[in-house]
DNA sequence: CAAAGTGACAGACTTACATCA
DNA sequence: GTTGATGTAAGTCTGTCACTT
């Protein structure tokens, strides 16, 4: 991964264990660890000490906050017992009194977390255990903002292409209606200068007359290459 | 080899908190 | 100071996949 030294000038002191299940064993990802799992079924308190440039983050309770003077801080990771990575913030909670605290990531973490979205945006364990270690945060935090992050993704395209079939519905619309006008003068036209009856013909899609003769009861219609017309189309519906 | 069980993960949906106008 | 809108971190549920038994 490119994301090298967002984080370098921070000096980051840890003490204690971190989970079995952050410490992938196997290389393959998705592979789970079933023995790993079953081996220790709590983790120890973790000490870290993280000197940020501008302003200290404090993990308390799985939640970040922003403390207004440089000072080092240590943050304070309680036990629990543990059967999965994400059942870490209701345990950690017991210590805190208030439920749930908002974390909001330094500018410095949410840039360095675009970069590497910009060049994965999934994340195997590896990459994810070492961009949480070097943004000071747990890998679930990496976890969630990913997660967030593809869900926005995914809602923005989304818009985006709402916005194209609007338009798209638009172009049909006025179309739809400059034939309908087509059609009208069409008819008139017929009218003024009678000739013999054409056979009309029920489209069997939508039900409505058309002119026509026995091969195509719609081709009385000029051809308009610029538009698909479903008339033209014996096998297309209207 | 097939089936059942298990754990990890991602996506969808939701909740709760922080921020701003 | 209050309020509603908005952004977003995090919780929950569910489906899928890989692996084991």
């Amino acid at each position: 991964m490119g994301s090298d030294d967002a984080c370098s000038t921070d000096l980051v002191l840890r003490l204690g264990f971190s989970s079995p299940l952050e410490t992938p064993s196997k290389p393959n990802y998705q592979t789970p660890q079933k023995s790993s799992m079953a081996a220790t079924s709590f983790e120890l308190p973790s000490l870290t000490l993280g000197l940020h440039s501008k302003e200290i983050d404090v993990n308390i309770g799985g939640g970040l906050y922003r403390q207004p003077s440089p000072h080092s801080v240590v943050s304070l990771f309680s036990s629990g017992g543990i059967k999965r990575e994400r059942d870490f913030s209701s345990e950690e909670d017991e210590d805190s009194v208030n439920a749930r605290k908002k974390l909001r990531l330094t500018k410095q973490q949410s840039a360095l977390l675009e970069e590497c979205f910009k060049q994965h945006t999934t994340l195997n364990p590896k990459q994810k255990q070492a961009l949480a270690k070097q943004l000071n945060l747990r890998s679930r935090q990496v976890e969630v903002w990913f997660q967030n992050r593809r869900a926005r993704t995914k809602l923005k395209q989304t818009e985006v292409d709402c916005e194209l079939l609007k338009k798209c519905c638009e172009t049909l619309t006025d179309e739809n209606r400059r034939l309908q006008k087509e059609v009208q003068e069409l008819k008139a036209l017929n009218l003024a200068q009678p000739m013999p009856p054409p056979t009309l013909t029920i489209c069997p899609s939508c039900e409505r007359i058309g002119h026509g003769t026995s091969k195509n009861p719609f081709s009385v219609l000029p051809p308009n290459p610029r538009f698909y017309s479903p008339f033209t189309d014996p096998s297309a519906a209207c």
